[in-house]
DNA sequence: TTGGTTATTAGCTAATAAGCTAAGTAGCTA
DNA sequence: TAGCTACTTAGCTTATTAGCTAATAACCAA
């Protein structure tokens, strides 16, 4: 399970986050998403890594391209845990005063 | 509005989170807080200048103290984001073999 | 105003990370 | 095997940021 710290680390920088939303329509390969963007393939194929260890992206080898496709469990997590946060801890919080 | 960049960067670091944590508790003055860390106060300050940025955190001036509140609202905006992007883009998405 | 308390900002150093080019790895075809 | 394509890793430079101490600001009390 990836960490949360690197969860939103990964999350953190536009780039990722563009590379995320363009997986949503659905798996592709390395060289078509650093198509995409103006960066060097090279960049791009880091912040890959990045999403991979964060679990974000899962790969798999298709001949001789390697395709990327979102993984939305860890977004799950992501979501439960910012969720948890915004329910203040004592059910009868109030501020005081 | 706090940009979504803003709100991702402050979740990226492991002491910022920390703070919104104990801020679930309830409000609660700087000194306070900067007291729960081992870090200098000056740099928990630094951190709670990020969160006020990013607009997860509010601040009243009580006295000759400063009180930092939890803004669930950003929250709120950052959960959407994020649940939008589980979401597939098209309703009948599949992937192809 | 002087002093004390509370908190932020300035200025520095060290670590992290994004960008590039170039080199290396892995698979395919002949 | 050699040569080609697809992709990642290494090495470097530059920019950002977390940490510190010291200086500054804002408030209150005498």
């Amino acid at each position: 399970m990836a960490s949360p710290d690197a969860v939103f680390k990964a999350l953190a920088d536009p780039t990722r986050r563009e590379i995320l939303q363009l997986l949503r329509a659905g798996p592709m390969p390395s060289g078509e998403i650093a198509a995409r963007f103006p960066s060097a393939w090279a960049t791009i194929s880091r912040h890959l890594a990045v999403l991979r260890d964060a679990e974000l992206v899962t790969t798999e080898r298709n001949g001789s391209s390697i395709v990327y496709e979102l993984d939305t469990t860890v977004f799950q997590e992501a979501v439960e845990h910012l969720l948890n946060w915004v329910q203040p801890r004592g059910s009868n919080a109030k501020r005081r005063s």
